[in-house]
DNA sequence: CCTAAAAGCAATCATTTTCACTCATAAATG
DNA sequence: CATTTATGAGTGAAAATGATTGCTTTTAGG
């Protein structure tokens, strides 16, 4: 990868996650964490990002943390392992994968560029655009915007959808509940993972270990169905969830 | 290949893709590296490119970012003008509008956002995202995104075009040529345009003085189908426009 | 508060990639 | 035919990268 595509990549990751870690940069970007540093200097000189020791932070949001040092909610930290996770493990060359419009699918997308050939279908337009810029062949589904998620939704992109068949589908969900049910608090945002359920040849539930054991409105699957992703779970959590759950825990 | 042919080619070709390596250049013009190198090293005299370790940089915009660029464009202000000339006059209560993708059909949408039951299709992802922050009801046309200008085309989106029918429609243009057609420089964004065109009642056309009298490869209209939109023009930008068109002027 | 372990860092060096320069060849020009 | 011009290949130099090392900062556990 050229160093200007590289630096532009890491400005704007930066940007996009207010924080991040050397570490974090170095998978995304595929570069060792030398090379990563000598980057983060170059661009802190040209005043685009600011250092920190473990990594980097933009420089247009300066309302955060101040101290010195970076400090992730553990919710991030839980979304890039699963994410890292679901890339590494379920995602192959030429795949065509169907992404869905949470945050924890979205760190899937820097890490599926590096993999050749991949066509990623998706109804969230920050992941689409996210997409985009890495240079994924991106498919964007078409339909009314929602205002709070800036998820697609709607018939049209449940019709465009029917075309349509993923190797691999992945998904984030407000809940698994002690029957297996997946839930989300919105009707149509579960319709449309419903569909892509259908059309999948696997799928895979991205789920950080805060929702398990929690309900929402709308149903839009059932374990049994989907691999669920996952970070360490103590023996609490454990026994929210039924016995034939096909669990993968992320570390 | 003739010399300066090949120097126009590398000269597109690296500010259409804002950076890319030697070796591409090399593959795509099918002579050696050295050759390129020596064409980068003129072209970098003439100030057209700008020379990386390892390739070559558009000087021209680096606006990776495509609201950045929809920010810093040029021509800015014919474009508000424009603008506002044509939501003044042709934007009213209820309406359902196609705003395609471009810059000048972007600035429209927070005038827009004051008048009452609008709903706006667009394939043009920053256009969606601004109309949905200013409350618009918005719908997005779904299919592939292309990496440029980050308009969505493609057969997808044509299919889902065939159901819907505007009040109105607004695009830009890149050239309006001595017979009045209406060029693009892409086929598929050409083929949305044209299909905007024969699903609406009227077909408003937004474009600034520098676009008379220019042409590009795809065609999507006749000027005779729709009304211009421009700027003041002066007799020598008169002279190379067709005398039937319905032109009016902003100021 | 103190200390040990872990994580992060700058500095350095070896390796790989890219570059500038040179030279030889081939085509165009007078 | 001699001369200029464009090109491609080769070579040592320069730049970028990745790995290693020893030092500093941070974290965790008493």
């Amino acid at each position: 990868m050229l160093t200007q595509k590289r630096q532009k990549l890491i400005e704007s990751y930066v940007n996009q996650h207010e924080l991040c870690r050397v570490s974090d940069l170095s998978k995304m970007t595929a570069t060792s964490e030398s090379t990563i540093r000598r980057d983060l200097i170059q661009l802190e000189d040209e005043g685009l990002i600011k250092r920190v020791h473990g990594g980097a932070q933009s420089v247009k949001n300066f309302a955060h943390d101040v101290s010195q040092h970076i400090r992730f909610t553990l919710n991030h930290e839980d979304k890039i392992l699963i994410a890292r996770y679901a890339v590494k493990h379920y995602v192959h060359e030429n795949d065509y994968l169907f992404i869905d419009a949470g945050t924890t699918s979205y760190e899937m997308v820097p890490l599926i560029a590096s993999i050749a050939g991949v066509t990623i279908v998706t109804n969230g337009i920050e992941t689409a655009l996210s997409a985009v810029g890495h240079g994924i062949n991106t498919i964007l589904l078409g339909g009314k915007i929602k205002e709070d998620t800036h998820a697609i939704v709607g018939q049209a992109a449940l019709e465009q959808m029917q075309s349509m068949n993923f190797t691999a589908c992945f998904m984030g969900t407000n809940g698994i509940d002690r029957q297996g049910k997946l839930t989300t608090p919105d009707l149509e945002e579960a319709a449309i993972k419903k569909a892509a359920i259908a059309h999948a040849d696997r799928t895979y539930v991205l789920s950080d270990s805060s929702k398990i054991g929690e309900r929402n409105f709308a149903v839009f699957g059932n374990i049994k169905q989907v691999t669920v992703i996952t970070t360490k779970l103590n023996s609490q959590h454990q026994g929210l969830l039924p016995a034939e759950v096909d669990l993968k825990e992320a570390n």
